[in-house]
DNA sequence: TCTTCTCACTTTGTGATGCAAAGTTAAACC
DNA sequence: GGTTTAACTTTGCATCACAAAGTGAGAAGA
């Protein structure tokens, strides 16, 4: 019955999902932003409104090369970022444990 | 990465807390509704709207006897809503083994 | 070279949602 | 008979997630 301590920043689904995509990479790799919304299919608006609230959070960093057309952004989970998936996950174990 | 099979509606922490709860109840056993408040610490207005949707959706049936303050409203989770928690608790199990 | 197209995001708009505070109803107590 | 208490109910609001429309700049075509 942790259900309390689920991180309501990465409880969202979608958010999630953008964690989860990016602790599946190598330790430091980043993301193309393109690359990350087709995997787990966001509108651009969506996708970018969620990563500001995981970057306000410290938990993912964005960092974006060029302009306009030929602009690319790329992400990466930070440590912190990690640790704080970690903490949620185990949460969740706890909470189906107690299923 | 099946987090899009999420139920939204079991996903918020505190109707995942009231599904959980109820259904650690003996199969057709009612709990009543200002036991089920002090268990999951919610306050009165936010319980009910959350049993509401619960109800709406099948997943709870509650009963209401009696008037004014004589008055007592039993929970039970229903068969619906407990396929509905197992179903989210495979959807959980699935996504943590692909972290 | 001027216009149109495409790419890669950004911003804006909106309906839904979760939480908290205030309200309601009726029995019990003084 | 006025106040308190118990057990919910309703209302109000701030936030949020999603979708749609908008922006800026290079590329392609006339």
């Amino acid at each position: 019955m942790t259900a309390s301590e689920l991180d309501p920043l990465i409880h969202v689904p979608a958010r999630l999902r953008i964690m989860a995509t990016l602790a599946a990479l190598p330790f430091g790799d980043r993301l193309a932003f393109t690359r990350l919304q087709s995997q787990i299919a966001l509108t651009p608006g969506n996708l970018i409104t969620h990563l500001r609230k995981l970057e306000d959070a410290g938990y993912v960093d964005s960092e974006k090369i060029g302009i306009g057309s030929a602009s690319r952004t790329t992400i990466t989970l930070t440590s912190q970022g990690r640790r704080a998936l970690e903490s949620y996950t185990d949460a969740l174990r706890g909470l189906l444990d107690g299923l």
